[in-house]
DNA sequence: AAGAGTCAAGTTGCATGCATCTCCGCGATA
DNA sequence: TATCGCGGAGATGCATGCAACTTGACTCTT
């Protein structure tokens, strides 16, 4: 049975499609932490057949989303505070260290210029009186890029990789819970330390100061860890987010 | 065709075997870097039918070892020596920030108990005035125990997992090139060293010194770092080493 | 003789068949 | 009535079939 849909797109196609379809669904809380994910069920609603399924949970296990079962197939994780916290941390420290390395290069200023542009056009963004959703949205643009060019001035692959991953694990990402800072009346300042952080990193790296750079980006994450606390505090604001069902914040799962 | 080798065990069996016999395979150099590895040649190879090498292989491109191919499939990695410098801080790194965390948790003197024993009994190991094979074996054992046992203090499965993947990276695990100096007469001193640090380590976790353990955990794995530069600047320690055929030290890949 | 086009063999990615195992509910029994 | 055993539905892990694609060699042309 060929998949009816309209399918261009070359190889491992099928596995993506069932690995994003699985993303969301399982962000969604449509699939409860803790149960089994049913392949054939997957199936039905991916509408791709069960290898590519296999493949892609196999690939979100090594995201963090799923973990094996105790008697084969594959769960959905639930995650603690105390997890997320630690997956920041874990980032920040990585971080740190490809700030730290990109100091010791002494990169030129031609290398520097698009860390630079992107910090200047952060703080165009964050200038603003007054920040609309939009610009949310673009200070969140503006951040991935910042922080995908520290790593790339690192100029080492094995360290971008261990980075990725890091910021690759669920609510661990460079932006996670800005969104959240949209809807409130200090969030503008907590783009504006967070900003400050970035300039100063890139000053720090632009002088081949090694430690403060490792030190900076460390801290610059621990905003992250803010931001999660804050969100913490008011549950009523992870319900809304995506994948706000995975967390158990209090109680074991039954 | 049922395998006709005595199997028992039970699940993920097949997966478990094509992936040790990959990396065997891999690191023996009978797959020589940047060639594809063939599926059907895998299969009749290793006895499993395609499926499990397939899974096998995703889970060796996570390693490391092996990287999707541009047209599908994947390819032998072969590494460079930044590439295993970069690991190796990666791995340190990571493992810093594991030590501080065991730090600032003040762990009780029952906690830090298996660490204390193992530490006791690698000095008794390096204690010895000459170090026959067997010691050196003994002392790989005792010191994976005592990194295993470090994490573990950290308390955080995140970390854990961080810190895992970081030393299952080719030749960034904390015993990677110990074995070269069992041959050599410095080798004993390099020992030496390493455990007079994992002493200091211990203390700062038990005095819960933070910053100290975090430098001292990214400075013990620079001795790593050290073995592998002596390990370079003799080709012959090389080619006797598993996967010693996977290192692409001066030349590109033709 | 060198280069480009073409064809065939081999490989990959996906789909599906099959045996075993797990889990859930039902009924029998004390 | 509660507990234990059991049976069936469903799921998993592995094997294999199949079409599209890549690759490498062979041939034809200049």
């Amino acid at each position: 049975m060929k998949a009816m849909v309209a399918e261009e797109e070359g190889r491992g196609m099928q596995v993506a499609r069932a690995q994003q379809g699985l993303r969301e669904l399982i962000l969604a809380g449509e699939l409860p932490p803790g149960k089994r994910v049913s392949e054939p069920a997957m199936v039905e609603r991916l509408g791709v057949s069960r290898t590519p399924v296999r493949l892609a949970l196999e690939r979100l296990a090594q995201e963090g989303l799923v973990a094996p079962g105790a008697s084969g197939g594959f769960v959905v994780r639930a995650f603690t505070a105390a997890d997320l916290a630690d997956a920041i941390e874990v980032r920040g420290t990585l971080e740190g260290l490809a700030a730290r390395l990109a100091a010791e290069r002494r990169p030129t200023a031609a290398a520097l210029a698009p860390l630079r542009d992107c910090v200047a056009a952060l703080d165009r963004v964050v200038a603003q009186p007054v920040l609309s959703e939009a610009d949310f949205d673009e200070y969140v643009r503006l951040n991935a890029f910042f922080h995908e060019e520290l790593v790339r001035l690192a100029g080492s692959g094995v360290v971008a990789r261990a980075v990725e991953q890091a910021a690759a694990q669920p609510f661990a990402g460079p932006s996670a819970f800005v969104q959240l800072h949209a809807t409130e009346a200090a969030g503008r300042d907590t783009l504006v330390v967070a900003q400050e952080q970035h300039r100063l990193l890139l000053e720090a790296i632009s002088r081949g100061e090694g430690a403060r750079a490792e030190a900076l980006a460390a801290e610059h994450a621990r905003v992250a860890q803010r931001r999660l606390r804050a969100a913490l505090s008011d549950r009523d604001k992870l319900t809304g987010l995506p994948g706000g069902s995975l967390l158990r914040l209090a109680a074991a799962w039954p």
